[in-house]
DNA sequence: CCGAGGCTCGACAACGTTGTCATGATGGCG
DNA sequence: CGCCATCATGACAACGTTGTCGAGCCTCGG
């Protein structure tokens, strides 16, 4: 910026007026400061400016589990979207599970003075989190609860959801319905759980931990599973799988066998439409989470102090054909 | 840190050098310090920092077309890796294939002071990076080049990609093949078409450009598309579709057809196999994009200073089933 | 007993920017 | 012509941090 000043021959003073389009310079001047600016490729640095002004970093940050993932991405790109009208940058990061990588990563935006962050919990320990809370710093967790700190959270539907597909599978005759979930540990698998479970009662179906397995999700880990489940003396008939991944491995395990369960799983995916059969689902919108979550961000920054809020945004079943199948 | 030192009894200075691990601290002090800092829940100002110090601010910047594709989510992801790898951040931005909007991001990331900058380019000018590149701020651009800049770019191989679908459908007897491709005045989408003409020279296929439709990617156009092809007097039978986009809207669009053409998709995206008929692809690996530039960006920030590099990665056809019928 | 040298520690400036206030020039008005 | 308001501009401090340098103290060898 001296640089400039010097070029232009007037004072940074000058110079900062002139970028920040305050009034009182000359036109005449302006004119020379803005050649000046040209000609050096002169950008202003928003951190000193923020520094200086004690202003917001204009910053977001945002802890996932993989941006790979297709519904987490999903979340990101709408959280993007309401972050650009507000006017901010999203800085992101991936936690893997990992607690320690995500607790690594939420400090590191502290120290870059985010305005306000997005968490989805990879443990169950947000402590480390207080003191930036009670500087004011507002905090959203999505698609999972915190540990031990209470902030606003967003959740889906995930017991009412897997009360949904255990209704629909038993409505159309399957009394034997096993559950394939994520590691119990994670609380949307562990709700998910217990959804199945309050499914089970309220269809008056008997609820048979045989048919139950949390944790593996991979292809090898599921069709050992699925090995152990139609060796059980009253195989099930039908399955509910517990999100999107676990969904697609199941898809996959079965694919080319004679014989199927019916399916319903949870979290919705591009292309289930197309498949043979089509794959019913448990259907909530990522970008749904993503928007409610950064509105309520937001709404913080603007100030808004009322008690912390718990969003529980609805899920829907959409019947596509392979929770329809019968028991044969 | 003035609070910190006060509580401390001590100056800013020693709070300085024990949070920076420097020696020199008596432990007993040091000790004193670290009480402080817990207790008042101190965080140092990476900004503040990092203005002082004139070092890197420990990110660079990422635009591209939309995170909530999963091709750019899954390049994201990889960059997301190395990037932490090297100890940065990164901060990210979808400009919606808007030229100014990634103008925008871009220069809003230089104020930031990005280490350096990962680009797919929305628009053909960006003539407005050469001042941060002059100033030594290295650009690597994905998935399409710079429209008048020299930089880094990491492609994958469209044309070959295309030769292989055509050569691929001309092998099981198809002579006309249609070709459906993005917006011609995107790179990636005038490339392929390039090879798709090749291919067709080099298949011995005539090329007719009735068969060849440039622009429409939703459903809606794309129907619009097929039905002129069905009408022409020797329809085609077999398409090649430009990206992974296409390939969904147009399977959507042909679901539960009696005739339907051979086909072959350029990107690979989950599901295809597991469709009916699986789906043939030109594959290629996101990540593998994102791992290239990201390395490639953190080379030239570790002083590699050559001439700009343009690596092109290889592209493979995945025959699965969809691109195999034989003309009826 | 003195000086050298090591160990702790603090005062101060500086990073790039902006808010505050002061300065000088200009113009209008009585 | 003198006075005051207005305009255009600059000098300076400050944001939170760290690099430089020097001060005070203690220890140890001569």
């Amino acid at each position: 910026m001296s640089d400039v000043a010097r070029l232009a021959g007037v004072s940074i003073k000058t110079v900062s007026r002139v970028v920040n389009d305050e009034p009182g310079v000359h036109p005449a001047t302006a004119e020379r400061v803005l050649a000046a600016i040209d000609q050096l490729g002169f950008r202003r640095n928003l951190g000193a400016r923020n520094l200086r002004r004690g202003s917001s970093t204009g910053t977001i940050g945002m802890v996932l589990e993989d941006v790979g993932n297709p519904f987490y991405s999903g979340i990101t790109r709408a959280v993007e979207e309401v972050a650009r009208q507000y006017g901010r940058q999203v800085l992101t990061g991936s936690s893997d599970e990992d607690p320690s990588r995500e607790r690594e990563l939420a400090l590191e935006f502290c120290a870059r003075r985010v305005d306000g962050m997005l968490v989805v919990p990879a443990g169950m320990q947000h402590g480390y989190l207080v003191p930036e809370m009670r500087a004011g710093m507002p905090v959203v967790f999505l698609d999972r609860p915190a540990g031990d700190v209470v902030a606003d959270t967003v959740l889906v539907d995930n017991i009412g959801g897997t009360v949904l597909a255990v209704r629909h599978l038993a409505a159309h005759g399957h009394t034997r319905i096993a559950f394939l979930g994520d590691a119990p540990d994670i609380f949307t698998a562990n709700e998910r759980l217990r959804g199945f479970r309050e499914g089970c009662v309220r269809a008056g179906i008997r609820y048979d931990e045989d048919l139950v397995a949390m944790g593996p999700h991979d292809e090898r880990g599921i069709a050992e599973v699925l090995r152990r489940i139609a060796e059980h003396r009253q195989p099930a008939t039908a399955v509910v799988a517990g999100n999107n991944r676990i969904t697609v491995h199941l898809l996959r395990v079965l694919a080319g066998r004679p014989h199927r369960p019916a399916l319903v799983g949870f979290d919705d995916f591009e292309l289930a439409d197309l498949l043979d059969p089509p794959v019913t689902v448990i259907a909530h919108d990522a970008s749904a989470i993503g928007k409610a979550a950064a509105e309520l961000l937001f709404s913080r920054l603007d100030g808004d102090t009322s008690p912390p809020r718990r969003v529980v945004l609805p899920v829907r079943l959409v019947p596509r054909g392979s929770g329809e199948m019968r028991p044969s």
